[in-house]
DNA sequence: TGGGAAGTATCTGTTATCCAGATGGATGTG
DNA sequence: CACATCCATCTGGATAACAGATACTTCCCA
């Protein structure tokens, strides 16, 4: 006699409701079932499980350290299922999304764990190209959907939908030039040296933001915030990165005097026009896109 | 009809031989036991698992994404009965290690490789108590084993076994008054700030290295080797440590013109007399005990 | 202290399931 | 075109699973 899901199971119900006779009961069996598959199981792992000289049955330390193995392979077998059911129902198994690092990743977070829930059998791969576009990965195949700047010349095999706006905002370190300052001019801002995220591909769209003479170009935000703190130049960057970053306290955000407006950028979803996605590629693109994009929650021209 | 082991079993060994008749032939079974096995695992999970237009049946997609989970079904199986086994044989579930920082990491990693294989069914804990001493970790039953210094006086229920010796080096930066000198006296290591482990406890045998008059209580020797490195003091630190911190190029080892050793400690495995190990711990108790700890390759005074 | 309720182990007859072997159709090979 | 091999399906017999009944124990409460 071997292993069964049935013993299984007829031991976990009986420590989860401490008597055989209930577990039973939640079973849908007789008792001398439950009875019987445990007494089996024990007999087949040679390990008493329950210590049965009291009126209820006690789990034994050794049935306390199988009861937590039982219970993995238990839910396995209801992934199992689950992973079949999203299979039958038209549920792709594998989803690719490419995300630029603009994209506030708290949002992204938020609507992953929503993902999950959803889909939990669904093998997700998240990119996030750094010196590639989003839209090529999406294009050629790499990705099934991508979040990404809005370009103004979309490939014609592409499709798109709006995201909302990310808001920028220019920041430098307080010792900076540009910090003494009251309201800095756009000729001001050309004079000192820029810091951009690096984009591979000529797109024009992101060159919008640049104004400076002197660019510097640097894989991540994330790290043009530690540059901009050790005074290597100024740069625009997302509002959220700005806010979210440990270094947050030790910038500062100068006004401009030629525009009051944040700078903000548009994100946009794409995905191929000619492979379809799947339910659950289907379901994520419907939520991004009414999923707002976080906003200052104030007007603040200074972030220290 | 609901899921069984069998039907996973059958599925598997016919993905793995690339055919039912294979499958049965491995399984000990005939081959229409596999055959209905999958079909009626495909019926249950209302999933096409085989392509069977061909001579042999070819995975699907969908057969393809479940058979990963098929695989870590049985797989889970298998640990359970392993569990089980070492249950049974006197293998304790649970065994808790403390350990000295001064023991040398890389070390008690070869061991616990080997232990995992060993004993894949055992939880181990691993202490490394900071503040605290492992010798009363072991003594109040928090531990089941301890790696430790050597102290001189050992409580009664305390059983324990030599291991060998932790070489320590004194360390520096290159810009301390310490190693401007061509050899260091006793009277000029009193002089400055030394670094220590913090020890709450009253041990004595700590403290024998104690020399200056002024000391730093440092929780970890890794932090140590940073202090030092930013000339806060001097410190004597486990050979290992200072070879293999990253900071290691940036400090000098001075010589010491009253000593020519290294200043070695001895480690000892400790346990309680009266708390018997199970399987696990015996074994990795003559295991450690064999094991050599690190030495210099050469007898080096510098490490810059 | 002594029912009574609820629990467990075990037995029993019936039922359902599983299994090996046989058979027929399909496929690829020499 | 024969032959080997594969797969699906059928079938009778063995086997295991099941529900119900029964006897025994434990615990609670009167």
């Amino acid at each position: 006699m071997s292993l069964s899901l049935e013993q299984l199971q007829a031991f976990v119900a009986a420590a989860e409701t401490g008597s055989f006779s209930a577990a039973a009961r939640r079973l849908g069996k007789a008792q001398s079932v439950v009875s019987t598959a445990v007494s089996n199981l024990e007999i087949d792992l040679d390990n008493a499980l329950f210590d049965r000289s009291g009126r209820y049955p006690a789990l034994t330390p050794a049935g306390e350290r199988l009861l937590v193995e039982a219970r993995v392979i238990l839910e396995r077998c209801e992934h199992f299922r689950g992973v079949a059911k999203s299979l039958g129902e038209g549920v792709e198994s594998r989803l690719v999304l490419a995300v630029d690092e603009l994209y506030p990743e708290e949002t992204l977070g938020v609507l992953l764990e929503e993902f999950s829930h959803r889909f939990p059998a669904v093998e997700l791969e998240l990119l996030f190209p750094v010196m590639e576009d989003v839209s090529r990965l999406v294009l050629e195949g790499g990705a099934d959907l991508g979040l990404m700047w809005r370009q103004e010349v979309l490939p014609p095999a592409l499709a798109f939908r709006g995201l909302g706006w990310v808001p920028m905002q220019i920041i430098c370190a307080p010792d900076h030039p540009l910090a003494a300052q009251q309201r800095v001019g756009w000729e001001e801002l050309k004079r000192h040296r820029q810091l951009m995220v690096a984009v591979r591909s000529d797109s024009e769209e992101k060159m919008r933001l640049r104004v400076a003479a002197e660019v510097w170009w640097v894989e991540s935000h994330w790290v043009i915030v530690e540059l901009v703190k050790r005074e290597l130049g100024w740069a625009f960057v997302p509002w959220h990165v700005a806010a979210n970053s440990p270094a947050a306290a030790q910038l500062v955000s100068p006004e401009l005097d030629f525009d009051d407006q944040d700078w903000p950028v548009a994100m946009e979803l794409v995905w191929h026009k000619q492979r379809p996605l799947g339910k659950a590629g289907a379901w994520l693109q419907e939520r991004v896109s009414h999923q707002p994009l976080p906003q200052p929650s104030l007007r603040r021209r200074s972030s220290g």
